[in-house]
DNA sequence: CTGTTAGCGCGTTCAA
DNA sequence: TTGAACGCGCTAACAG
């Protein structure tokens, strides 16, 4: 393993200017910098990581958790889009299980205390998420990917998030089949009063009641509720047909949901199914769905952790060079149609 | 932050009981060591992870890559079994991207030399993959989950791997089906040669001509192929029944491929359809499926790594206490039959 | 069984 | 602009 101090004796120089090329390259003299630069290449010398976060005190390392079973069917698309983003940081990603909110705290602690970790990443937060309230009283930096639903004050400067505008997508792509003759539209949602799905039913309801496509009395029949898995998306594609046999599209709420509806849909019919998340699924079915931006979201993600860390580390009182950006950004998808 | 010169003095003892009551205990008289504990205990002192693996110069870290698109429908799983079973053994698993070969060797090349990771868990590996070249010249330590197909000594001792029997899984499932009166079972497998594609249908084959359910002519015309993709499923199994109208199940290598068959099916017809990961689409399908043993392949994976690392450790001539297990490793999985 | 000493590799503070 | 000293928190060696 080569040290620092080994490119200082091959360079000729000393260790700690060694450092400097590394961390404020601006004081060196430039034809010093390019010996030791040199090298530094032809050594292939990399600093230890373990000995500048014990110098520095700061990791650079966010956290994500793990579930059981994926919540989300863009988990692993999220998760290679924050190793890139991180990657091009500089900045590594610890994996931790996340079994229970119980569980997770425990994990949280023994992370942050090891100095493994000075960032997290929350995914799925519910309502009176009690990850939140320790995280902030424990001052540790965190982003969530997805809105804080249940709280009083979305944006609240103490909670962070980056999110995907589901309700434009689903506006986007209504006006999409509109924009294509269909006229008996059908919404599948999910149940309950999920936040997300909430707000992406809303996405076609208002698109279809600006466009005058139905009344608020038609729209509620031509809506149908459906746990997120293909049989649900099945019955509940054949409920909302039987009722309306005039519908000439329907917008589900997921790929799964809308994998379930093209099982009910009678041979040869011309009804257009749409989807959410340009899953694999999807994509082989060849249904227009939705697509988050994921490496964008990824970067603002990044960004904002960032930039907290930064304020965090200058609390002198003068204000910071750079002013910080926006924490509470909502990106908008794009729809994909196939062919 | 807590550090251990603060519980020394809380304990009334010195630092360097307080590390030994935390990573040889036995040595510390049971006096002492009491008074340690509680001192650590209700300090909440942990150990700061970065100071003891610059002293000890062992990351225990696992590094394992995450890919731009997942090939695998458990790889989500994959990672919560890891990240359980490193929980349980004090090891941090660190994410990093993968999006070509060469990519990934410059990570390894950072991850290493920076001493933030000391093995690597390999997935999906190719013939002749240049990774594990690296890795062995390298002296890095690492497990390959999946066989090496490529390779021309699959035992190579220098080569570790942790696979699943999908040859058995299916061959189980196959058996299934024959015991509750299926005789005419198709199947479906990938194109190509991917050892595990071929792998899997021998398992079908070899149980069917067991069985003498039919030549092997007539098994020929039993198997079709397909991407790994809805469509593709449905367009080989509706080519399937139109070739062999008899058919009254219909094995597939994998869920998605499972999810095409069924919808390439008459209405009304009674012929099983069975898949590969018992993943929600199986699930929610109600589909007969074939579930891997991953925690139990996360265990064997750690086992595996912990054992290279402690050998390499003591590199003494002496052998080790323990003797080290088998490093290739064949695990069962379990049908899943629904209802 | 316990305390003392030393150093893992690095970055920051001073002095030159 | 560069160099010397110091310490981040911990543990391996030895001394007591």
């Amino acid at each position: 393993m080569v040290s620092i101090k080994d490119v200082a004796r091959d360079a000729g120089v000393s260790p700690q200017t060694v450092s400097n090329c590394i961390n404020n390259p601006r004081i060196v003299k430039p034809s010093t910098r390019a010996l030791v630069t040199d090298s530094i290449t032809r050594l292939g010398y990399t600093p230890n990581a373990s000995a500048r976060r014990l110098r520095t005190q700061r990791s650079n390392t966010i956290a994500i958790g793990i579930a059981p079973v994926s919540y989300s069917r863009v988990y692993d698309r999220l998760l290679h889009a924050l190793a890139t983003e991180a990657d091009a940081n500089d900045i590594r990603i610890i994996l931790y299980k996340t079994d229970s909110y119980q569980d997770e705290l425990r994990q949280f602690n023994a992370l942050t205390a090891g100095g493994d970790v000075d960032s997290f990443v929350l995914t799925d937060t519910g309502h009176n998420d009690p990850r939140i309230d320790w995280l902030i009283e424990h001052h540790q930096t965190f982003v969530l990917f997805g809105r804080p639903w249940g709280l009083d004050d979305m944006y609240d400067p103490d909670v962070p998030w980056v999110d995907v505008d589901g309700r434009h997508g689903i506006a986007q792509m209504t006006r999409h089949l509109i924009l294509h003759g269909r006229k008996r539209i059908a919404f599948i949602g999910w149940p309950g009063l999920s936040g997300t799905g909430m707000d992406r039913r809303l996405g076609w309801q208002e698109t279809m009641l600006d466009a005058k496509m139905a009344s608020a009395e038609e729209l509620a029949g031509l809506c149908a509720e459906a746990e997120d898995d293909i049989t649900a998306g099945q019955s509940a594609c054949a409920a909302l047909l039987e009722r309306n046999p005039d519908i000439d599209a329907v917008v589900c709420v997921s790929d799964t949901l809308a994998t379930g509806a093209v099982m009910a849909m009678p041979a040869g019919a011309n009804i257009t199914v749409t989807g959410f998340d340009n899953t694999v699924s999807a994509q082989s079915l060849k249904l227009p769905t939705v697509d988050q931006p994921l490496a964008q979201s990824a970067h603002e993600i990044v960004r904002i952790i960032q930039e907290r860390l930064d304020s965090r580390t200058s609390q002198t009182g003068r204000d910071e060079s750079r002013a910080a950006g926006e924490h509470h950004i909502l990106l908008a998808p794009s729809i994909v149609i196939p062919e």
